[in-house]
Order: structure tokens, then C-alpha cells, then sequence
DNA sequence: CTATGAGTGTGCGCTGCGGCACATAGCGGG
DNA sequence: CCCGCTATGTGCCGCAGCGCACACTCATAG
């Protein structure tokens, strides 16, 4: 979790460099925008970097499907995925997200290589990819790079935790509150791009009544909606307002990942 | 998961010899009915097998409190130990099950110590401790031991994930029918000792609602019950009735521990 | 063998959310 | 500048599960 009231934009304006290879322009990509990155022992780090390719995520765009073996693992930067388990009729619920706290693949280091879940950028933006033999190998060495990714794996295991709790508990307003808030920690700026169609598909819920919750939330001041686009107004009256879950995941994220900017 | 129909009672009634130290007798307790142990290499299992103490747990104990530190890593043979989320207005829910499959602790080699959940005996039984600082030590050599125990962690994550996607989508029937099949896999025999209020509980429902659940699935033949007492009658006819949920879980665990009796 | 309490069965009204069917309103392309 | 699509707002009915209140009935302690 990051930017608590950091309004930087996205890219900070470096001088564009193309170094050829990538999709991306990675001039505007640092990789220890990644915080796992950022942790990374210098060492380790110098190992990985040169294998980091910068990679730009689209919306709606599938990572992983479930029961296929992973290439890659990647470590997103100013993008947002989902862990979206589908079921036979069709219908979703998002288990999990990661951001540039985290990284897509555990799997791969867990020792399972696939996962019966689905990869879904749920907020297009940038990520770095790393072959994934290369985070096998890293991880082969041991080290405090194991440990850092056992650690946000705890981390991420409590907001699945959490996840569970919040649908079985709270209302639609409140688990709201909640997944806004998630998001946000992992963006810079106040703003989403988000359509309550897609909100629905990540909550498991209709689109209508995010409809009404946020609407909800705006009259209350908290954020302001407009065609695919929200933007907070009031973070900590959304805190406020949201569950202790919210609460739960990001303590339990700082403390087990305290590498704060 | 194991036992699919031996009807075994639950304690195999062995020659008591009580060689003093613990407060169970041993002679009924073999470690590598805990299938984690059983799947360690010979080696390690060795090296850790002195220091594995048989401990009897009983309903209701708590082996876990939120936030604080551990002492000793569970290794359930023949009890079932819940982890639960208590939410602040004491409402609670189980966000997984551990019993002869896994281990209870996994924040100690995960690296974070502690977690928000607590882990609660949801069925008396006996289990192996082992001081953590040893699974710490074992940890440190790495080798097969870890990455079995990750894989474990793994099977964990999509029992958790799993959870959260049953409480948003699937009707207290098949929850019921899905945390029986769970408990079962980790118990021997087809017999449950669980009162409706405790179901209710883990399942952060009300009583009421597993009355007429458990009522629905005795209609059906499935099951029998009789005052904290439940017996299995057609578990094909269970997992039929079960959500998509169970089938999920369990092929990841035999998927990621196929060490099959 | 009876008292007592834990465990279980049942009814009732309420509410949040699902399913569905539309009405409306921004936004981008021609 | 207007068309048409996509995103959003709204209403209506139905139902699963909640909160509450209370009746029943085993199981065992004394």
C-alpha cells in the first residue's frame, strides 16, 4: 500500500530512451515502481533486472487461464489485476488483486504452476514480465528473495481471507468501500477507470445494485462517478465507511511488507 | 483427502504404553497419519521426528490467537482445527479447515509470523506439535521439506479462495454440503460430532439455517443426524448436491499432495 | 428416574439482493 | 452535429437468509 495522498501522475516526464526490444517505451518504466521489486536485495536485483521486460497491460486482458502453466510472472507497475475465480455457469468473483505491491504467478514459486483461477487486468497500465524460469532459478538460490515473496504470499492469503469474510458479512455498500479502497492503494492519483459492469463482475454481484451503491457513496459525498470513471473525493470517509476488512488486508500489509516510499 | 469409505472408528484400540512424557498415549499416535508427514523425505522426517510431540486437542480449543506469536506448528492426525476470522461485533466465519492433510502455522514459515485468524478445534482429536523454531531451522535447509510445504500452502490458498467465491454465489445447502465433504476427507470414518450452532458458526450462518439445511439433506438420505452427531449415509449423493466449490479443492490437493494412501 | 439444559425444530415478518425489463444519458465516430 | 452504442438509472417481483420468539426432546447428572 502506497500513496496515501500522493496526486503525482502516473508517468513521471522522464526523457524518452527506447532501448528497442519491449512493447513499451520503458523510459517511462521503472521497475522499482514495483515494490517487491523495489525490496529486492541490490544483488538479487541486479541478477533479475536485466530479464525485466516492461510490458503494457490492456483492459480485460486474460494473464493466466486456469490449469495452464505459467511463462511468466509479472510484476505490475501502474496496472491492476484480478484473481477471478469463474464458475461452470459462467459467472465470477474476484478472489484477490495485485498491484504494484505484488506479483502475478505464485504459483510458480509455490511449486503448484497453475491455479484453478484467471488473471484479468482489471485497470490497464504498465507491468514488467520476468521469464519464468528465471524467478524458478532466483528462487533456487534462496535468500531473502524467497522470504520477501513468502511474505507478500501471507499477505495476499489474508485478502483472500478477508475476501471471504467481507462477502459472507457485509453489504454491497461496504465491500464497495472496500474494493475501491484496495484499488486505489494501488494507483497513483484519486481517480479509477472503472464501469459498474466490470465492479459487478469483480464484487460476483449485478450490475444494478453498484449501481445503487454508488450511487450511495455519491451522495455522500465520497466520490464522484461519471461514464466509466470515479474518482474519490473523500478517502477517508470511505474508510470510514468500509468494513474492517479493508482494514485487516492493509495492516497486515505494511507490517509484513514495510517497504514504504 | 483420503478415506473414501474405510469406516474405521476413529481410534484404532491399541495397547496402552505410556512412555511418560506426553499428555496422550503414544502408542495410538503415528505421526505419518498426518499426511504432510507421511510425504516428507525419510531424512528430514527423521531429523524431525524426536522432537514431534502427540498433544490431545479438544473441542473448542484455540491454538491460535490473531496477532500472536507461535510457539509450536500442529500437525493433526486425527482432529480437524478450523481457521476463523471473528469480526469485530463477534460475528465469525471459517475461512479454511486443516486436519491430517496440512499443518496449522504456516505464517511461521511464510515468514510473517502471526495472521488476523484465529484456528479453533472444530473437532477433538490428536495432533503432533513441534516447537517452531525447529520447522524454522528445517525450513532454513531448504530442500524437499520446503517445497512441499509450499505446495501445501498452495492447496490452502484455493481452499481459501474457494470459500470466498462459495459465500457469494452458492445456497446454504451446498455450503453445508461442501464443509461436510471437507471435514470428512479429514476424518476417518463417516461420522461428524458437530452441532448445528457450530456449523452455523463456521459457516457464519445463522443455527436456524442449518437446521433446515441439515433437514433438507436427511430428507434427501443423505445424511442422519442426531444431536451433534451426523453420519454420512451417501456421500456420492453429497458431492452431487455439493457446488462446484468441493470438486475444486479437493482435485487441487491431490493435485498438489498426490501422496495417496 | 426425573430435572435441567443443551441441541434442535418451526413460524413469522423483514430486508438485501437476484432476475428482468426498460428508460435515459454521455461519448465518440462519421 | 447527429447517430448509435455503451454506460447508467429505475422499477417490480421473488426469494434466501436474518432476527426473534418459542416449542420440543434427547442425554446425562444427581
Amino acid at each position: 500500500m502506497a500513496n496515501d495522498d500522493s496526486v503525482r501522475a502516473d508517468k513521471q516526464g522522464a526523457t524518452r530512451r527506447n532501448s528497442g526490444s519491449g512493447d513499451v517505451d520503458p523510459a517511462v518504466q521503472d521497475p522499482k515502481q514495483n515494490h517487491l521489486l523495489h525490496a529486492l536485495p541490490e544483488e538479487d536485483f541486479a541478477r533479475l533486472s536485466p530479464h525485466l521486460e516492461p510490458v503494457s497491460l490492456k483492459l480485460g486482458e486474460v494473464l493466466y487461464e486456469p490449469g495452464v502453466k505459467l511463462r511468466h510472472v509479472y510484476f505490475p507497475t501502474t496496472s491492476i489485476v484480478s484473481l477471478l475465480y469463474v464458475m461452470e455457469d459462467g459467472a465470477s468473483a474476484e478472489i484477490a488483486v495485485v498491484g504494484n505491491e505484488g506479483i502475478l504467478g505464485i504459483s510458480l514459486f509455490m511449486g503448484g504452476e497453475t491455479t484453478p483461477s484467471r488473471a484479468v487486468v482489471q485497470s490497464a497500465g504498465y507491468a514488467f514480465s520476468l521469464k519464468a524460469q528465471l524467478l524458478k532459478n532466483e528462487f533456487g538460490r534462496f535468500g531473502s528473495t524467497m522470504h520477501l515473496l513468502l511474505r507478500y504470499t501471507q499477505a495476499l492469503i489474508t485478502q483472500m481471507a478477508q475476501t471471504a469474510v467481507c462477502n459472507r458479512h457485509h453489504s454491497l455498500d461496504k465491500q464497495l468501500c472496500r474494493w475501491l479502497l484496495l484499488s486505489l492503494d494501488r494507483l497513483s492519483g484519486n481517480e479509477l477507470s472503472m464501469t459498474q459492469e466490470l465492479i459487478a463482475n469483480m464484487l460476483g454481484v449485478r450490475r444494478e445494485g453498484v449501481t445503487e451503491a454508488a450511487g450511495n457513496l455519491q451522495q455522500a459525498g465520497l466520490i464522484s462517478y461519471r461514464r466509466g470513471r470515479i474518482t474519490v473525493l473523500d478517502r477517508r470517509g470511505l474508510e470510514a465507511r468500509a468494513c474492517e476488512c479493508y482494514q485487516v488486508v492493509k495492516t497486515e500489509f505494511d507490517r509484513l511488507l514495510p517497504y514504504t516510499a
